[in-house]
DNA sequence: GATGAATGAGGGTTCATTCAT
DNA sequence: GATGAATGAACCCTCATTCAT
């Protein structure tokens, strides 16, 4: 009935190779949108431009599926910021803002944001999942800010103060926005941060966390 | 395995009272540990210590236990800090210290921290509902805060940097630690902070905020 | 709270007896509506003024009231008829007109009648019931109507055709007239008839069938 | 007892094209039998031959089969009638007995009797469906019927009385008859016109009823 | 006797999964 | 490979019935 644009040999071939990613896809966004449970195997099927049966041919089940989401998701994209971190000549500082800024253009925008949402929504119904994601994704991404804060505080930059709690508080807001813009920000028009743009809040965010960082004064109090 | 204490041979007691606070409390964990969908009524009312049908005395079905849930765990909480608010004739960092301090104990370590990671799962689920908790606790703790904010400035005390923005990141670190002790932090052994107590970190990460935002530095570059 | 109006001992006294007879009566009305299974017993219960459990000290389940309630609307019905029968001196034709006005003024016009309803729709749920119907009430009534048909042959005054047939002809539309105004003559506003009242239908039918009944005629054709 | 006649082995067999119409031949069966309420889902299944969830494929639900068999089960049966009524020259009696003896040959003895006794007993739970059985079923046959009456006053075969209160009197034999056929005709063996055959009852109840309408003689008195 | 809180079997409906086509 | 009809376990909810008060 729908007549295919090309090629419809060369087109079924990269049909079989790309339909495991498009219902993987598809299933992100409706993970993300409505949590593992409330999405059906069948919206994820439509989604994806298939029907019911087909998602079964590539995924053992449901599970399978939200499994390879997130194997999926999460690979590759931390080795371009370890090269950044590796070769930044600059301040600590800077590169802490430009490390922020590149997470967000290719992730916090990107549909992996909702990642975030979607692993509190069910860590605990997925422990092994969570533990992975943990492992895969959280640890090496926080010890690699870790590392980042050693090299301030050891060029002097930054004052030495218990890192993983600095790493975490630096995280915060960006975690935060990129699992509100999946809930809150979906349902609620007029919110957060008032209509300031992501990203200049996330900025204006970290210098604010990076004032009380950076030594050249005492601590307040 | 655990049974009523008294009078083994009684089927059930009378307890109208107290049922539907029992069954909300329930709930909340419930809900908390496995979202609205997963969460079986069944369980719902085993946790209660009652059977499948009593639930249904007390509310209409699932999602008005899950409305009720959210209108008995919201109000009457922020009184106290609105009285806080006014009376308080100390610094304004030290205000927003105590606040934070308060809240935590209060509210960080009791059930409620749940809905926390409850709402975030559920907002696109249930909009009409996230706005009422948007409108009900989230804009008027914002508000509050955006007026110690604005008293800390008056006062000469905080930098005057957009206060919307500055109010998200104030309260960033709170809301991930809530969110993170109800998802990952149930399955992960080792982790978030690395055993730092919650509230030592909350501090630390409000004093290197506090650092950014208080008068008598200059703005860091 | 609400005040006894006279004699409270008394009065209790009485409610001890009548309770049952209330509840039957509030049973045959829910369950002409609505039929057996759709009529809750809980509404049975407020029908009578009572409360759930009440029900239950006076009868063992829901179709012990059901029996019940057939049981103590149909006996001594039948009494007065047969004293007509035996008595009346006059024509069978006006016998028959006798009898099927008192029938509907005294049934038809009476909460009885939707017995006729409901025992069509439990028959054959109720197989017991109904044979007990059917026997009690049926057999007897039309067994009465046989007798009258044949003193108008003996008599001379109607033809001699299948006694049995004519019978279940001459009440056809009395119990249909029934029937009708407990279904589709709750929900039409406009119909059956077009709006004559019932006994002058019932008259008029009568007389119809008389016409073919009656010698002095020749057969049609 | 009775199993697909093939196969076996094949535990179903596509068959979209029929399985509604099965399904509904099943729920007409079973509500005639059992009423509406009464009547299990799983029940309908398992007469349609296939399992608890089929039936939801091809209906909303329960009411939605209810509607559908009643909508399926009424239409097209009119239109023969009007030619009938049209081209017939015969007299105006004759033109009834055949009406009656085809009705019931069409209808009567075929599943659909038992829609009659089905809208009696449902008529008050589902208004709507009543009002519509009632202008699509009741309504044109009545007005059919009223007009082979008109006809006949005309062509002075007739007499000139009330024609609704006839035709409700000419029709009740025929409405009863499937009526109790399908409720105290299920559980009494030797009832009804003492097994006189029901087309050979309906005859002689039309000729009764004739007796009374033709011209020939004054109204008896 | 009367109440109504509580029970729990039962039935409607959903949807992940299977498999004949 | 792809489809989508069919399955049936699972879950929500109802309501007849019980029984502590």
């Amino acid at each position: 009935m729908s007549k295919p644009s090309c090629c419809p040999i060369t087109r079924w071939r990269r049909r079989k190779e790309v339909r495991p990613a498009e219902i993987l896809d598809a299933a992100l966004a409706l993970f993300v949108e409505r949590g593992f449970k409330s999405t059906k195997m069948e919206d994820i099927a439509k989604a994806a431009g298939v029907t019911k049966g087909t998602p079964y041919l590539y995924f053992e089940n449901k599970e399978d599926i939200f499994k390879a989401v997130l194997r999926e998701n999460l690979v590759t994209r931390l080795a371009s910021f370890a090269e950044l971190e590796q070769q930044y000549e600059g301040s600590s500082a800077d590169l802490l803002r430009l490390m922020m800024r590149r997470w967000w253009l290719e992730v916090g925008e990107s549909p992996l944001a909702g990642i975030c949402k979607l692993m509190f929504a069910e860590a605990t119904n997925f422990p092994e999942l969570a533990r992975f994601y943990h492992h895969e994704v959280i640890e090496p991404s926080h010890n690699m800010l870790l590392r980042v804060l050693q090299r301030g505080v050891a060029r002097g930059e930054f004052r030495d103060i218990n890192p993983h709690a600095v790493v975490d508080t630096l995280v915060a807001p960006m975690m935060l926005t990129m699992t509100w813009r999946c809930s809150f920000g979906k349902v609620i028009t007029d919110s957060q941060h008032r209509s300031m743009p992501p990203l200049q809040y996330l900025e204006l965010s970290l210098d604010l966390m990076l004032g009380g960082l950076m030594t050249g004064r005492q601590p307040q109090q």
